[in-house]
DNA sequence: AATATAAGCAACCGCATGGTG
DNA sequence: TCACCATGCGGTTGCTTATAT
Protein backbone atom coordinates (compact mmCIF):
# COMPACT_ATOMS: atom_id res chain seq x y z
CA UNK A 1 0.00 0.00 0.00
CA UNK A 2 1.06 3.64 -1.08
CA UNK A 3 1.94 5.51 1.74
CA UNK A 4 0.01 8.55 2.10
CA UNK A 5 0.57 11.88 3.68
CA UNK A 6 -1.09 12.95 7.07
CA UNK A 7 -4.84 14.39 6.93
CA UNK A 8 -2.77 17.93 7.57
CA UNK A 9 -0.73 17.41 4.51
CA UNK A 10 -1.30 18.79 1.63
CA UNK A 11 -4.30 20.93 2.78
CA UNK A 12 -3.42 24.77 2.92
CA UNK A 13 -1.93 26.15 6.24
CA UNK A 14 -1.66 28.74 8.50
CA UNK A 15 1.32 28.58 9.86
CA UNK A 16 1.01 30.50 13.45
CA UNK A 17 3.91 30.82 15.24
CA UNK A 18 3.63 31.63 19.31
CA UNK A 19 4.88 35.19 19.34
CA UNK A 20 2.17 35.81 16.34
CA UNK A 21 3.82 35.78 13.43
CA UNK A 22 2.42 33.58 10.80
CA UNK A 23 3.19 32.85 7.62
CA UNK A 24 0.81 31.11 4.89
CA UNK A 25 2.36 27.74 3.12
CA UNK A 26 0.61 28.31 -0.39
CA UNK A 27 -0.31 31.25 -2.31
CA UNK A 28 -3.21 28.63 -3.78
CA UNK A 29 -5.50 29.53 -0.75
CA UNK A 30 -4.25 33.00 -0.43
CA UNK A 31 -6.80 35.99 -1.88
CA UNK A 32 -9.32 33.77 -2.88
CA UNK A 33 -10.79 34.53 0.41
CA UNK A 34 -13.63 33.06 2.50
CA UNK A 35 -15.32 30.20 0.67
CA UNK A 36 -13.48 26.88 0.60
CA UNK A 37 -10.51 28.31 0.51
CA UNK A 38 -11.09 29.32 4.20
CA UNK A 39 -11.99 26.30 5.01
CA UNK A 40 -8.59 24.68 4.12
CA UNK A 41 -6.93 27.64 6.16
CA UNK A 42 -5.54 25.42 9.12
CA UNK A 43 -3.81 26.86 11.85
CA UNK A 44 -0.47 25.18 13.21
CA UNK A 45 1.19 26.54 16.48
CA UNK A 46 -0.02 25.95 20.21
CA UNK A 47 -3.40 25.67 20.78
CA UNK A 48 -5.70 28.76 22.18
CA UNK A 49 -7.67 28.52 24.90
CA UNK A 50 -10.51 29.09 22.69
CA UNK A 51 -9.51 26.49 20.39
CA UNK A 52 -9.44 24.33 23.18
CA UNK A 53 -12.71 25.08 24.80
CA UNK A 54 -14.31 24.60 21.31
CA UNK A 55 -12.35 21.04 21.14
CA UNK A 56 -13.60 19.97 24.27
CA UNK A 57 -16.90 21.39 23.64
CA UNK A 58 -17.12 18.95 20.52
CA UNK A 59 -15.39 15.99 22.08
CA UNK A 60 -18.23 16.16 24.92
CA UNK A 61 -21.12 16.23 22.17
CA UNK A 62 -19.59 13.53 19.92
CA UNK A 63 -16.84 11.40 21.35
CA UNK A 64 -13.82 10.87 20.69
CA UNK A 65 -12.66 10.19 16.76
CA UNK A 66 -13.88 11.24 13.32
CA UNK A 67 -11.54 14.57 14.17
CA UNK A 68 -11.41 15.48 10.40
CA UNK A 69 -15.57 16.13 10.99
CA UNK A 70 -14.33 18.57 14.01
CA UNK A 71 -12.71 20.67 11.57
CA UNK A 72 -15.75 20.60 9.13
CA UNK A 73 -18.40 21.00 11.67
CA UNK A 74 -16.85 23.72 13.67
CA UNK A 75 -15.33 26.98 12.97
CA UNK A 76 -11.81 25.38 14.77
CA UNK A 77 -9.54 25.44 11.85
CA UNK A 78 -7.34 22.72 12.68
CA UNK A 79 -6.45 19.35 11.26
CA UNK A 80 -7.62 16.36 12.60
CA UNK A 81 -4.67 14.99 13.35
CA UNK A 82 -3.41 18.44 15.16
CA UNK A 83 -7.19 18.06 17.41
CA UNK A 84 -6.51 14.85 17.86
CA UNK A 85 -2.98 15.21 19.31
CA UNK A 86 -4.45 18.44 21.68
CA UNK A 87 -7.31 16.15 22.89
CA UNK A 88 -4.77 13.08 23.51
CA UNK A 89 -1.91 14.84 25.04
CA UNK A 90 -3.66 18.05 26.52
CA UNK A 91 -7.33 18.21 27.18
CA UNK A 92 -8.38 14.74 27.63
CA UNK A 93 -9.59 13.87 31.66
CA UNK A 94 -7.63 12.45 33.62
CA UNK A 95 -4.32 12.84 32.70
CA UNK A 96 -1.73 13.26 35.16
CA UNK A 97 0.13 16.66 34.88
CA UNK A 98 3.96 17.31 36.16
CA UNK A 99 6.97 15.65 36.74
CA UNK A 100 7.00 11.62 36.54
CA UNK A 101 7.16 10.16 40.17
CA UNK A 102 10.26 8.25 40.48
CA UNK A 103 7.79 4.89 40.42
CA UNK A 104 6.44 5.98 37.27
CA UNK A 105 10.32 6.61 36.17
CA UNK A 106 11.37 3.63 36.89
CA UNK A 107 8.59 2.23 35.06
CA UNK A 108 9.56 4.14 32.32
CA UNK A 109 13.13 2.12 32.58
CA UNK A 110 11.86 -1.14 32.57
CA UNK A 111 9.57 -0.71 30.08
CA UNK A 112 11.77 0.58 27.75
CA UNK A 113 14.33 -2.17 28.33
CA UNK A 114 10.96 -3.91 27.36
CA UNK A 115 9.64 -2.73 24.45
CA UNK A 116 12.30 -0.01 23.28
CA UNK A 117 10.45 3.45 22.05
CA UNK A 118 7.16 2.05 21.72
CA UNK A 119 5.79 5.15 23.57
CA UNK A 120 2.87 4.16 22.80
CA UNK A 121 2.23 1.05 24.77
CA UNK A 122 4.67 2.57 27.22
CA UNK A 123 1.82 5.21 28.07
CA UNK A 124 -0.81 2.45 28.04
CA UNK A 125 1.11 0.92 31.12
CA UNK A 126 0.86 4.72 32.68
CA UNK A 127 -2.56 5.91 33.54
CA UNK A 128 -2.29 9.70 32.99
CA UNK A 129 0.41 9.89 31.05
CA UNK A 130 0.83 10.35 27.16
CA UNK A 131 3.47 8.30 24.84
CA UNK A 132 4.53 12.10 23.95
CA UNK A 133 5.36 12.93 27.82
CA UNK A 134 6.98 9.44 27.77
CA UNK A 135 8.78 10.22 24.59
CA UNK A 136 10.39 13.67 25.92
CA UNK A 137 10.72 12.51 28.94
CA UNK A 138 13.54 9.83 27.50
CA UNK A 139 15.01 11.78 25.22
CA UNK A 140 15.70 14.24 27.37
CA UNK A 141 16.65 13.06 30.97
CA UNK A 142 17.52 9.48 30.33
CA UNK A 143 19.53 10.48 27.62
CA UNK A 144 21.52 13.11 29.42
CA UNK A 145 21.85 10.65 32.03
CA UNK A 146 23.28 8.06 30.64
CA UNK A 147 25.55 10.72 27.97
CA UNK A 148 26.62 12.22 31.76
CA UNK A 149 27.33 8.56 33.00
CA UNK A 150 24.80 9.45 35.75
CA UNK A 151 22.37 6.33 36.67
CA UNK A 152 19.52 6.09 34.99
CA UNK A 153 17.80 5.06 37.98
CA UNK A 154 17.06 7.55 40.47
CA UNK A 155 17.53 5.54 43.74
CA UNK A 156 16.08 2.50 44.82
CA UNK A 157 17.49 0.47 42.47
CA UNK A 158 21.04 0.01 43.45
CA UNK A 159 23.57 -2.19 41.93
CA UNK A 160 26.16 -4.08 44.28
CA UNK A 161 29.23 -5.15 42.85
CA UNK A 162 30.19 -8.28 44.60
CA UNK A 163 33.48 -8.57 46.51
CA UNK A 164 34.26 -10.78 43.45
CA UNK A 165 34.88 -8.52 40.84
CA UNK A 166 34.67 -10.00 36.91
CA UNK A 167 37.40 -9.10 35.12
CA UNK A 168 35.73 -6.60 33.48
CA UNK A 169 35.29 -4.47 36.84
CA UNK A 170 38.03 -2.29 36.78
CA UNK A 171 36.51 -1.05 33.32
CA UNK A 172 33.90 -0.10 35.25
CA UNK A 173 35.49 1.58 38.03
CA UNK A 174 38.03 4.01 36.34
CA UNK A 175 34.20 5.91 35.38
CA UNK A 176 32.89 7.99 38.21
CA UNK A 177 30.97 6.02 40.44
CA UNK A 178 27.27 6.78 40.73
CA UNK A 179 25.52 5.93 43.84
CA UNK A 180 22.84 4.18 42.26
CA UNK A 181 23.50 2.62 39.55
CA UNK A 182 20.39 0.84 36.91
CA UNK A 183 21.62 -2.88 35.76
CA UNK A 184 20.44 -1.26 32.59
CA UNK A 185 23.10 0.81 32.21
CA UNK A 186 25.67 -1.35 33.10
CA UNK A 187 24.53 -3.65 30.49
CA UNK A 188 24.54 -1.18 27.25
CA UNK A 189 21.16 -0.04 27.83
CA UNK A 190 19.48 2.38 25.85
CA UNK A 191 19.58 1.07 22.34
CA UNK A 192 21.30 3.13 19.53
CA UNK A 193 18.73 5.34 17.51
CA UNK A 194 20.15 3.57 13.92
CA UNK A 195 18.75 4.34 10.67
CA UNK A 196 16.52 2.25 9.05
CA UNK A 197 17.71 -0.84 7.41
CA UNK A 198 15.88 -3.46 4.85
CA UNK A 199 17.18 -7.01 5.45
CA UNK A 200 16.96 -9.24 2.60
CA UNK A 201 16.01 -13.26 3.84
CA UNK A 202 18.54 -15.39 2.50
CA UNK A 203 17.23 -18.80 1.24
CA UNK A 204 16.43 -21.21 3.96
CA UNK A 205 18.88 -23.48 4.07
CA UNK A 206 18.23 -26.75 3.89
CA UNK A 207 20.49 -28.76 5.83
CA UNK A 208 18.85 -27.51 8.70
CA UNK A 209 19.97 -30.72 10.48
CA UNK A 210 22.30 -28.65 13.01
CA UNK A 211 20.35 -28.70 16.48
CA UNK A 212 20.21 -26.14 19.16
CA UNK A 213 17.84 -26.19 21.54
CA UNK A 214 16.71 -22.40 21.35
CA UNK A 215 14.26 -21.26 23.20
CA UNK A 216 11.18 -19.73 21.77
CA UNK A 217 8.79 -18.17 23.74
CA UNK A 218 6.01 -17.48 21.87
CA UNK A 219 2.90 -15.51 23.59
CA UNK A 220 0.81 -18.28 22.81
CA UNK A 221 3.45 -20.68 24.38
CA UNK A 222 2.69 -18.37 27.66
CA UNK A 223 0.75 -19.65 30.26
CA UNK A 224 0.08 -17.34 33.21
CA UNK A 225 0.60 -19.53 35.94
CA UNK A 226 -2.89 -18.80 38.07
CA UNK A 227 -0.95 -18.22 41.45
CA UNK A 228 1.15 -15.34 39.89
CA UNK A 229 -1.39 -13.58 38.34
CA UNK A 230 -1.28 -10.00 38.48
CA UNK A 231 -4.70 -9.33 37.12
CA UNK A 232 -5.76 -8.32 40.79
CA UNK A 233 -2.95 -6.22 41.93
CA UNK A 234 -2.10 -2.80 41.36
CA UNK A 235 0.64 -0.38 41.41
CA UNK A 236 0.90 2.04 43.83
CA UNK A 237 -0.60 5.57 42.47
CA UNK A 238 -1.90 3.83 39.51
CA UNK A 239 -5.58 3.17 38.55
CA UNK A 240 -7.29 0.19 40.36
CA UNK A 241 -8.24 -1.14 36.98
CA UNK A 242 -6.25 -4.86 36.66
CA UNK A 243 -2.91 -3.88 34.55
CA UNK A 244 -2.59 -6.37 32.22
CA UNK A 245 0.76 -5.47 30.95
CA UNK A 246 1.54 -6.08 27.00
CA UNK A 247 4.27 -7.84 28.66
CA UNK A 248 2.81 -10.35 30.15
CA UNK A 249 -0.20 -10.58 27.90
CA UNK A 250 -0.29 -13.94 26.33
CA UNK A 251 -1.63 -11.91 23.06
CA UNK A 252 0.73 -9.69 23.24
CA UNK A 253 3.74 -8.97 20.87
CA UNK A 254 5.75 -8.91 23.24
CA UNK A 255 7.59 -11.78 24.78
CA UNK A 256 10.47 -12.92 26.60
CA UNK A 257 13.48 -14.39 24.23
CA UNK A 258 15.79 -16.47 26.37
CA UNK A 259 18.65 -17.42 23.79
CA UNK A 260 20.80 -18.62 26.62
CA UNK A 261 17.82 -21.10 27.62
CA UNK A 262 18.79 -24.58 25.62
CA UNK A 263 16.79 -26.75 27.19
CA UNK A 264 13.31 -27.87 25.64
CA UNK A 265 10.06 -29.11 27.46
CA UNK A 266 8.02 -26.97 30.15
CA UNK A 267 10.04 -24.57 31.53
CA UNK A 268 9.39 -21.43 34.36
CA UNK A 269 9.59 -17.91 33.17
CA UNK A 270 9.90 -15.11 35.54
CA UNK A 271 8.63 -12.13 33.55
CA UNK A 272 8.46 -8.58 34.64
CA UNK A 273 6.34 -7.00 36.25
CA UNK A 274 6.75 -10.32 38.61
CA UNK A 275 4.38 -13.11 36.92
CA UNK A 276 5.81 -16.67 36.40
CA UNK A 277 4.74 -18.55 33.16
CA UNK A 278 4.96 -22.12 32.66
CA UNK A 279 6.16 -22.32 29.40
CA UNK A 280 6.80 -25.13 26.91
CA UNK A 281 10.01 -24.77 24.87
CA UNK A 282 9.95 -25.41 21.75
CA UNK A 283 13.10 -26.65 20.59
CA UNK A 284 14.48 -24.90 17.54
CA UNK A 285 16.70 -26.53 14.71
CA UNK A 286 19.10 -24.75 13.31
CA UNK A 287 22.23 -24.50 11.82
CA UNK A 288 24.60 -23.77 14.47
CA UNK A 289 26.75 -21.28 12.37
CA UNK A 290 23.31 -19.55 12.03
CA UNK A 291 21.78 -18.73 15.04
CA UNK A 292 24.59 -18.20 16.81
CA UNK A 293 27.22 -17.38 14.79
CA UNK A 294 30.82 -16.37 16.06
CA UNK A 295 31.20 -12.64 14.14
CA UNK A 296 34.47 -11.53 13.23
CA UNK A 297 36.08 -11.83 16.71
CA UNK A 298 38.66 -9.75 15.95
CA UNK A 299 37.31 -6.45 16.78
CA UNK A 300 33.27 -7.46 17.21
CA UNK A 301 32.46 -3.60 18.28
CA UNK A 302 29.07 -2.50 18.44
CA UNK A 303 29.11 1.23 16.58
CA UNK A 304 28.02 4.04 19.71
CA UNK A 305 25.57 6.62 18.26
CA UNK A 306 27.66 9.89 17.68
CA UNK A 307 25.79 12.56 20.19
CA UNK A 308 27.03 14.96 17.67
CA UNK A 309 24.13 17.44 19.65
CA UNK A 310 26.92 17.04 22.49
CA UNK A 311 29.75 18.48 19.81
CA UNK A 312 28.73 22.05 18.37
CA UNK A 313 31.97 22.23 16.80
CA UNK A 314 30.71 19.34 14.11
CA UNK A 315 28.12 20.83 11.76
CA UNK A 316 26.20 18.09 10.00
CA UNK A 317 23.01 18.26 7.98
CA UNK A 318 19.98 17.31 9.50
CA UNK A 319 18.93 14.73 7.30
CA UNK A 320 22.23 13.20 8.26
CA UNK A 321 22.51 13.90 12.16
CA UNK A 322 23.18 10.06 12.59
CA UNK A 323 25.78 8.36 10.29
CA UNK A 324 23.92 5.88 8.65
CA UNK A 325 26.28 2.67 8.64
CA UNK A 326 24.56 1.39 5.93
CA UNK A 327 27.85 -0.01 4.52
CA UNK A 328 29.18 -1.46 6.98
CA UNK A 329 25.48 -3.25 7.55
CA UNK A 330 25.86 -4.19 4.23
CA UNK A 331 28.74 -6.23 4.60
CA UNK A 332 28.15 -7.44 7.56
CA UNK A 333 28.52 -11.14 7.26
CA UNK A 334 26.31 -11.66 10.93
CA UNK A 335 23.60 -9.89 9.72
CA UNK A 336 23.35 -11.71 6.69
CA UNK A 337 22.87 -14.75 8.85
CA UNK A 338 20.66 -13.58 10.77
CA UNK A 339 18.67 -13.30 7.64
CA UNK A 340 19.12 -16.61 7.53
CA UNK A 341 17.19 -16.97 10.96
CA UNK A 342 14.71 -15.07 10.21
CA UNK A 343 13.56 -17.53 7.31
CA UNK A 344 12.71 -19.49 9.90
CA UNK A 345 9.19 -18.26 9.88
CA UNK A 346 7.86 -20.75 7.72
CA UNK A 347 9.51 -23.33 9.76
CA UNK A 348 7.28 -22.41 12.58
CA UNK A 349 4.33 -20.79 11.14
CA UNK A 350 4.82 -17.82 13.75
CA UNK A 351 2.76 -14.82 13.23
CA UNK A 352 3.70 -11.62 13.05
CA UNK A 353 2.06 -10.41 16.64
CA UNK A 354 4.97 -12.88 17.77
CA UNK A 355 7.32 -10.60 16.16
CA UNK A 356 11.02 -10.09 17.47
CA UNK A 357 12.61 -6.76 16.80
CA UNK A 358 15.75 -7.29 15.25
CA UNK A 359 18.33 -5.72 16.07
CA UNK A 360 21.81 -5.95 14.18
CA UNK A 361 25.60 -5.26 15.73
CA UNK A 362 28.39 -4.26 13.28
CA UNK A 363 32.06 -4.49 13.70
CA UNK A 364 32.90 -1.64 12.24
CA UNK A 365 34.41 1.32 13.52
CA UNK A 366 32.81 4.89 14.20
CA UNK A 367 30.92 6.64 11.17
CA UNK A 368 33.11 9.27 10.35
CA UNK A 369 33.08 12.06 12.80
CA UNK A 370 35.35 14.11 14.42
CA UNK A 371 37.99 12.36 16.45
CA UNK A 372 36.86 14.13 19.84
CA UNK A 373 32.97 12.76 18.99
CA UNK A 374 34.60 9.72 18.97
CA UNK A 375 36.36 10.16 22.32
CA UNK A 376 33.72 11.67 24.11
CA UNK A 377 31.11 8.75 22.45
CA UNK A 378 34.22 6.06 23.73
CA UNK A 379 33.88 7.69 26.95
CA UNK A 380 30.49 7.79 27.37
CA UNK A 381 30.43 4.28 25.83
CA UNK A 382 33.17 2.65 28.06
CA UNK A 383 31.06 3.18 31.26
CA UNK A 384 28.75 0.45 31.25
CA UNK A 385 29.86 -1.26 28.11
CA UNK A 386 32.93 -2.46 27.97
CA UNK A 387 32.52 -5.48 30.08
CA UNK A 388 29.41 -6.15 27.23
CA UNK A 389 31.90 -5.62 24.88
CA UNK A 390 34.32 -7.54 25.93
CA UNK A 391 31.99 -10.46 26.78
CA UNK A 392 30.94 -10.19 23.28
CA UNK A 393 34.35 -10.54 21.92
CA UNK A 394 35.10 -13.47 23.40
CA UNK A 395 31.68 -15.38 22.56
CA UNK A 396 31.71 -17.83 19.84
CA UNK A 397 29.42 -20.46 20.98
CA UNK A 398 26.18 -20.49 22.26
CA UNK A 399 27.62 -22.09 25.96
CA UNK A 400 30.15 -18.90 25.80
CA UNK A 401 26.80 -17.56 25.46
CA UNK A 402 25.41 -18.45 28.64
CA UNK A 403 28.68 -18.68 30.66
CA UNK A 404 29.52 -15.03 29.73
CA UNK A 405 25.63 -14.03 31.12
CA UNK A 406 26.56 -15.33 33.64
CA UNK A 407 29.91 -14.35 34.74
CA UNK A 408 28.66 -10.73 33.72
CA UNK A 409 25.23 -10.38 35.77
CA UNK A 410 26.28 -13.16 38.10
CA UNK A 411 28.48 -10.19 39.83
CA UNK A 412 25.84 -8.00 39.70
CA UNK A 413 23.08 -8.02 42.67
CA UNK A 414 19.59 -6.26 42.55
CA UNK A 415 17.82 -6.01 45.34
CA UNK A 416 14.20 -6.11 44.80
CA UNK A 417 12.16 -3.76 43.51
CA UNK A 418 9.20 -3.49 45.26
CA UNK A 419 6.33 -1.47 43.34
CA UNK A 420 3.71 -2.17 45.84
CA UNK A 421 0.66 -4.34 46.84
CA UNK A 422 2.74 -7.21 46.91
CA UNK A 423 4.30 -6.67 43.45
CA UNK A 424 8.19 -6.81 43.48
CA UNK A 425 10.41 -6.71 40.60
CA UNK A 426 13.53 -8.95 41.57
CA UNK A 427 16.44 -9.75 39.66
CA UNK A 428 14.97 -12.53 37.99
CA UNK A 429 12.09 -10.88 36.63
CA UNK A 430 15.09 -8.22 34.68
CA UNK A 431 14.90 -10.64 32.16
CA UNK A 432 14.90 -7.76 30.04
CA UNK A 433 18.40 -7.41 30.69
CA UNK A 434 18.93 -10.63 28.91
CA UNK A 435 17.07 -9.52 26.43
CA UNK A 436 19.96 -6.49 25.56
CA UNK A 437 22.61 -8.74 25.42
CA UNK A 438 20.26 -11.33 23.53
CA UNK A 439 19.18 -8.28 21.14
CA UNK A 440 22.64 -8.94 19.69
CA UNK A 441 21.95 -12.27 18.65
CA UNK A 442 18.66 -11.45 17.53
CA UNK A 443 17.01 -12.64 14.85
CA UNK A 444 12.83 -13.08 14.07
CA UNK A 445 11.66 -16.60 13.55
CA UNK A 446 8.35 -14.91 14.40
CA UNK A 447 8.31 -12.42 11.35
CA UNK A 448 9.82 -12.68 7.49
CA UNK A 449 9.13 -9.88 5.71
CA UNK A 450 11.45 -8.63 2.62
CA UNK A 451 11.19 -5.28 4.07
CA UNK A 452 11.79 -6.58 7.51
CA UNK A 453 13.55 -3.38 8.98
CA UNK A 454 16.51 -3.39 11.74
CA UNK A 455 16.51 -0.30 13.39
CA UNK A 456 19.09 0.91 15.70
CA UNK A 457 16.72 1.25 18.28
CA UNK A 458 17.34 -2.41 19.29
CA UNK A 459 20.90 -2.00 19.05
CA UNK A 460 22.73 -2.29 22.53
CA UNK A 461 24.86 0.32 23.09
CA UNK A 462 28.92 -0.38 22.46
CA UNK A 463 31.85 0.81 21.89
C1' DA B 1 22.25 42.67 33.65
C1' DA B 2 23.11 40.70 29.32
C1' DT B 3 24.13 36.90 26.69
C1' DA B 4 24.82 32.05 25.66
C1' DT B 5 23.63 27.51 26.32
C1' DA B 6 20.90 23.69 27.83
C1' DA B 7 16.68 21.64 29.02
C1' DG B 8 11.81 20.98 28.62
C1' DC B 9 7.96 20.64 26.05
C1' DA B 10 4.23 21.13 22.52
C1' DA B 11 3.36 20.40 18.11
C1' DC B 12 4.25 18.88 13.47
C1' DC B 13 5.54 15.54 9.94
C1' DG B 14 6.02 11.26 7.57
C1' DC B 15 4.81 6.77 7.53
C1' DA B 16 2.17 2.58 8.68
C1' DT B 17 -1.99 0.25 9.37
C1' DG B 18 -6.74 -0.98 9.26
C1' DG B 19 -11.38 -0.04 7.67
C1' DT B 20 -14.55 0.87 3.99
C1' DG B 21 -16.70 1.45 -0.44
C1' DT C 1 -8.28 -5.67 -5.69
C1' DC C 2 -7.70 -1.06 -5.32
C1' DA C 3 -8.05 3.61 -3.73
C1' DC C 4 -9.17 6.48 -0.25
C1' DC C 5 -9.81 7.82 4.45
C1' DA C 6 -9.11 7.91 9.46
C1' DT C 7 -6.24 7.05 12.94
C1' DG C 8 -2.10 5.98 15.49
C1' DC C 9 2.80 5.94 16.19
C1' DG C 10 7.51 7.44 16.44
C1' DG C 11 10.88 10.85 15.06
C1' DT C 12 11.91 15.49 14.71
C1' DT C 13 11.52 20.41 15.05
C1' DG C 14 11.43 24.68 17.11
C1' DC C 15 9.77 27.67 20.73
C1' DT C 16 9.92 28.79 25.70
C1' DT C 17 12.01 28.64 29.96
C1' DA C 18 15.76 27.78 33.06
C1' DT C 19 20.47 27.93 34.09
C1' DA C 20 25.26 29.16 33.48
C1' DT C 21 28.78 32.42 32.24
Amino acid sequence: MVAHSGVCDGLETVLRRPNGGSTSSSSASGGSGGGVAAKHALKKGTWTAAEDAILMEYVRKNGEGNWNALQKNTSLARCGKSCRLRWTNHLRPNLKKGSFTQEEERLILHLHAQLGNKWARMAAQLPGRTDNEIKNFWNTRIKRRIRQGLPLYLTGITVEKSPASSPVQPQLQSQPQPQSIGPAAIRGWPPLPIPNRTISPLPIPNSLTNLHSMTILSPKELVPNSHHDLNNSSFPGFSTTPQTSPLISPTSSSFQFSPFNFNQGLQRTTQWPGTVYDTFVKPVELPSNQLFLSPPVKKSVFQAKPELETNPGVSIPKSSRIEQPETLLESNESLQKYGDLLNLQDEFSLKPADAWEISACSNNSYPETSPGMKNQVKEENEYGNDEISKLLQSISTPSDISEGFNLLVGNITMPPLDLGSGVVVTEDSLGLDMQQIASIFQADPGYIDVNRQATWDNLPRMC
